[in-house]
DNA sequence: CAACGTATGTCAGAATGCTGACATGAGTCA
DNA sequence: TGACTCATGTCAGCATTCTGACATACGTTG
């Protein structure tokens, strides 16, 4: 297990720490989570319906970080399960607003404080002034991988 | 797009903009790897090799964090494509150590100028010091995640 | 030495997510 | 009005990754 050798810049690449911090996270979460008989992407769905009714399937995959095509399986999924509803015809266009059924909201609730800890547990060693480095930091990194900045 | 916050509150969730990041990261590293043929475990896989030759079928998958099976697919396909090489027998015990191929090596060199390219780009508004900030956050994030601090 | 726990490589099947494609509805512009 | 562009929901097929399982090899411990 040497890991000695020929310069190494993975150990000093940020890109890779950041890859490794997601990872830990996510497996934490998967961890917490699979008692609970919820993936993270499952999870990530609900919370997004909790927080911000009637989002779209665009807008929930926009916000779960996957396709539209992978959240509408989820969703139909969750609708067949009874955890989301959505109206058989669209209100305005083919925007379909999706929300939380008592029984979504009721699952959530477990799986919101099991990740809350998680994420309690990944900040313990951090200072005030650390997190919201983090913050803005992680802020910085977003904006610029998404080409904000270039203005020509 | 109001936000009540009762669970995680995703606009000030650090956890969710370590997704984000590490998704925008990814998504951008796609971008400049898929004009190469390569995918992010693929570039991920040959650069562990240059960096550290002589890795398990095991080390590399927990390098590139994903699965031991997984790692092992993928190296069948690198063997079969000739960019590394395996010994038939292992030298001792069951581990085979990997090898890059010289064809191998010229593959990775494009692609990790490439890769360097995106994580200039992720840096390019952050000063030093909130690097050197980024990486010690970040490594305290996965310290913690890791429950290395649980001593009991 | 024998038993046990641990780590490895590998095969098989299942789950998950993605790309491609199509039809539909809204907004824009001439 | 008609043509064009764009976003959406959805179906189908494919790629990637995972979980489960098994045999094998090493180290430790009795």
């Amino acid at each position: 297990m040497s890991q000695e050798g020929v310069g190494v810049n993975l150990e000093t690449s940020l890109g890779y720490l950041l890859k490794e911090a997601s990872s830990a996270l996510r497996t934490a979460m998967e961890e917490v989570l699979r008692p609970l008989g919820m993936s993270v992407t499952h999870y990530s769905c609900l919370e997004l319906l909790a927080q911000r009714p009637g989002l779209s399937n665009s807008e929930l995959a926009r916000g779960a970080f996957v396709t539209r095509q992978t959240m509408n399986v989820l969703l139909q999924a969750l609708e067949r399960d009874g955890y989301v509803t959505r109206p058989a015809e669209a209100p305005v266009g083919k925007v379909l607003p999706t929300r939380l059924t008592a029984s979504g909201r009721r699952s959530l609730q477990k799986a919101s404080a099991a990740v809350r800890s998680v994420e309690a547990r990944m900040l313990a060693d951090l200072t005030a002034t650390e997190r919201s480095d983090a913050f803005r930091i992680l802020q910085s990194m977003i904006h610029s991988l998404h080409g904000d900045n270039e203005p020509a």
